[in-house]
DNA sequence: TTACATTTGTTCGTATGTATA
DNA sequence: TTATACATACGAACAAATGTA
């Protein structure tokens, strides 16, 4: 006989339910980025299940990327930081694999209407605003990568050219300090294309050399659309390293 | 008191270990891929270990896909069949993210002296001799991808154009049937580049068009190298789906 | 259809080891 | 040194899926 449980939905495994609890609260921001969520002997308390249950639930939003153990100091929600999980979202390497801070340099910020691919990519409606930035990255002293990035504007209220500017951290930190948005998930699809007209550009390059095109949509918690980029890439010194399969 | 246990190793934890010895009777083929491996009480009995343990060793061979569970059933060595597996290590799909499978045409089948890049990748001896095929895929009545790839003979021996030509299942599936290696991971890493001579020819485009050129190198159970391919494509129509940042 | 044995999945809990502050 | 927190290892009991008699 089960313990009376007004939550529990037949067919769901307890731990599954667990997990959706710890991320609904994270989702209201009650446990923020880089803090200390409470111990496993009082998560179990406060869900009413036991250890082993409990390990199963964090086990696998460890596993997401989403929360990161320390054995003898607790469990932490995952945060964006300049030094831990950068390179968990930049993939770029020198054809060496040797990776790289970049510098960033913002090239052009605009407000705009969203063009129908933003819309789709972002889940806004129509017509809806968006911010537009445009940054240079820099490896080495090369200049091998364009970000253009697309930001819905109601969820990126009051944003400005010079908050962008005067950042001294990522731009994952960047959203998750100031408009309370943590990236957890991106998809990645990408194509080759020719430079061309301002991308050649800024890239320094000549029109028709061939590039990297990766469009990525990056999602918070419940899967909320954060972010859409499209990032130009001259291989000629470096390269996309993908995950390996698993 | 520890219970005495010569194959203990100070700061190994025993599910790494058990895991390790799971690995091992896979590498030398006493279990073949598709089969069953033994039921997980006799796996405690056999590694002298709990059940608990045994699970957690199990669960990262999973996580790994290396093994696949099914309740009621048993638990299975991950096989490279058509319609099991093969979308993990194939992530060509079309601009609306559609996957099908392709049909494969073998282009030319030749033996050489190894180059330095392929020596490298594939961890032989300069002046080692490797099979090279090359593969043109067709995906809808289009043909986006050429496979150039790499197989260092002392793994393929005996290896000839009519035995890949009469395969019916996938490359993957060829090597593991009759050469008895499995390919568990992957390393991939991609630029841009211009299509150009047979390249061109091959994909029915001008040359100068933009293309995918994706580095890869295939390992079995040990991280031994089985193959080293470069993949061509087109991405008019079609595009590199990259997995999900984890 | 039914009953049963087998196998993995879930949930519970205890004891001990190791890392940290 | 001590207390706290996660890591490892143990195992019991029951649920759910599967295949077979």
């Amino acid at each position: 006989m089960q313990p009376f449980d007004p939550s529990a939905t037949p067919g769901v495994p307890l731990y599954k339910e667990v997990k959706r609890r710890i991320l609904a609260t994270l989702s209201v921001g009650e446990w923020k980025p880089g803090g200390l969520i409470p111990s496993e002997k009082e998560l179990c308390k406060l869900f009413a299940v036991s250890i082993g249950t409990l390990r199963k639930a964090i086990d696998e939003l460890v596993i997401e990327n989403i929360l990161v153990r320390h054995q003898g100091r607790g469990t932490f929600v995952v945060s964006h930081n300049r030094n831990h999980h950068f390179f968990h979202f930049f993939n770029i390497t020198r054809h060496d694999g040797q990776k790289s801070y970049p510098t960033v340099e913002l090239v052009r910020f605009s407000k705009v209407k969203a063009d129908a691919l933003a819309c789709e990519k972002l889940g806004v409606a129509a017509g809806s605003k968006v911010f537009v930035l445009i940054n240079r990255l820099s490896l080495d002293g090369n200049k091998p990568v364009i970000d253009v990035i697309t930001l819905p504007e109601h969820l990126f209220p009051g944003l400005t050219e010079q908050q962008l500017r005067q950042r001294t951290n990522t731009l994952y930190n960047f959203y998750q300090e100031n408009y309370q948005l943590n990236v957890i998930r991106t998809e990645e699809h990408i194509r080759a294309t020719l430079a061309g007209g301002e991308l050649a550009e800024w890239l320094a390059v000549t029109a028709g050399t061939p590039l990297l095109q990766i469009g990525r949509s990056a999602y918070s918690y419940d899967n909320q659309p954060v972010e859409w980029r499209i990032t130009y890439v001259n291989t000629e010194q470096y390269e996309y390293a993908a995950k390996p399969a698993q």
